[in-house]
DNA sequence: CGCGAAGTTTGATCGCGATCAAGGTGCAGC
DNA sequence: GCTGCACCTTGATCGCGATCAAACTTCGCG
């Protein structure tokens, strides 16, 4: 994406079945290697936010896409009524910046302080258009995003609030141990009110969940912010195993 | 994508404001033109489905992607528990084919008779590599289908199920108006079943749903398959007004 | 056309989570 | 370390939708 202009917008339809990494096999970390990074730096400059500060709004201009380096952010989806949703939590290695005719689709609010990488949007239409690689990369990275949104999609499906709860601390422990930190003490960079609405269910229905966890010996709150596994099987029972793998 | 081997597989990430219309601007119906079709059907054969067949499964090996001429399918994820979720609808001029090292990521089964383009993955990759226009128009049915998904989130999260069935009924209402069919005159390709899946609520709640705006005098069930708006405003309040605009 | 199966409506009951509200807890900033 | 506010927990009540169950309608098919 980020090609040259002229093209037709879409409009209609889905693309639903397409898988770039077809004939290569293993796993990776991060999906842009440091090299990638190396050749993005040249575009980008550092920023910085302060947590709770806001990275950029839903339908502003969309003058830049992110690289986040450190520290978490949240995506917030602004609902019919107003209402904010929240769609996605994006942690070190996560891009953001997805627009529509030139305007963000989302709000992006630092859930802790954050650095990340800016890459103006023009500077990186030209790198890409000279990289395919690191263009594949992006594509990567979108269909990445699709796979989420589709986890997310069986997450707000599921109408145990304690099993929304399940995989949202799964997916957490996942996406900490895939950074080497152990997988049974779980750090929650959010809310319980950001979880709440990620779940698409209200703050105190989540407060109940995480006692109900910790009074069936599953799970143990250590501090706000701070879960440990007891009863990994119990718990991957609830979480639904594979809905969070890989 | 589609893009030849080698490249390292995804992981972790998210890509969340990317833009590849920014400059351009105006509408259009259908994301594949007519000539981008003429194009792909040189490596494309048509297939037919019966009504209720499967075209293929969540976890096969992916052979191919379909271009859909006629008819109607739904995308069914596999939830952890085994159950099948409906992830969405997808009718003429749709792509689907999506998958995650190799395998197809959901399962697609026909909801009315249905006529598509096969398109061999080996054929429609060389022809990628050939036509950046061709591939381009690949990445924003991705980008599209990325704002479906938002779109569905926000659906499922909203608790009303009056406002589900409205969100999806208005969908319909625009897709099909899009075809140049009319506005309040609605057409269900779906069962009430399928819809209260892709709601995340059960066939009796939707059925009450269907009753409730029938009594409200908001819609007229004319034909299990058959439903028209008759209060407009009211029925664009309760599906959100700019939910499943544009 | 009639039969069976699939799909849909309707009813009754129950429980979970929404909602409203009040009381804790801990962190940040002074 | 104190103070204040943001965040979280807990409680009580209520209603929506889940669930179970039965009747009914439509459709496909012989």
């Amino acid at each position: 994406m980020l090609y040259r202009p002229g093209v037709p917008k879409g409009h209609g339809p889905f693309i639903h079945a397409i898988d770039p990494w077809a004939p290569s096999a293993g796993r990776m970390r991060q999906l842009l290697s440091p090299r990638d990074r190396a050749r993005l730096a040249r575009v980008a400059s550092v920023v910085r936010f302060k947590k709770g500060e806001t990275v950029y709004r839903q339908g502003e201009a969309a003058t830049a896409v992110f690289n986040l380096i450190g520290g978490g952010v949240k995506a917030c989806l602004m609902g019919p009524d107003g209402a904010e949703h929240i769609s996605a939590f994006l942690f070190a290695g996560d891009l953001f910046g997805l627009a529509q005719e030139g305007r963000y689709v989302s709000t992006i609010k630092a859930l802790s302080p954050v650095t990340a990488y800016r890459l103006a949007v023009p500077a990186l239409r030209a790198r890409l258009a000279n990289d395919h690689a690191l263009e594949f990369h992006f594509v990567a990275k979108l269909l990445h995003e699709l796979r989420q949104m589709q986890r997310h999609a069986l997450l707000l499906a599921s109408n145990r609030v304690v099993e929304k709860l399940a995989m949202i601390l799964n997916m957490l422990a996942r996406q900490q141990a895939a950074k080497g930190e152990s997988a049974s003490r779980i750090h929650l960079p959010m809310t319980r009110s950001d979880i709440a609405d990620y779940a698409g269910v209200t703050l105190p229905a989540i407060s109940r969940a995480f006692r109900s966890l910790a009074v069936r010996g599953i799970a143990e709150i250590r501090a706000r912010r701070h879960v440990v596994i007891l009863d990994r099987s119990a718990f991957a029972k609830l979480a639904g195993a594979s809905t969070y793998d890989r």
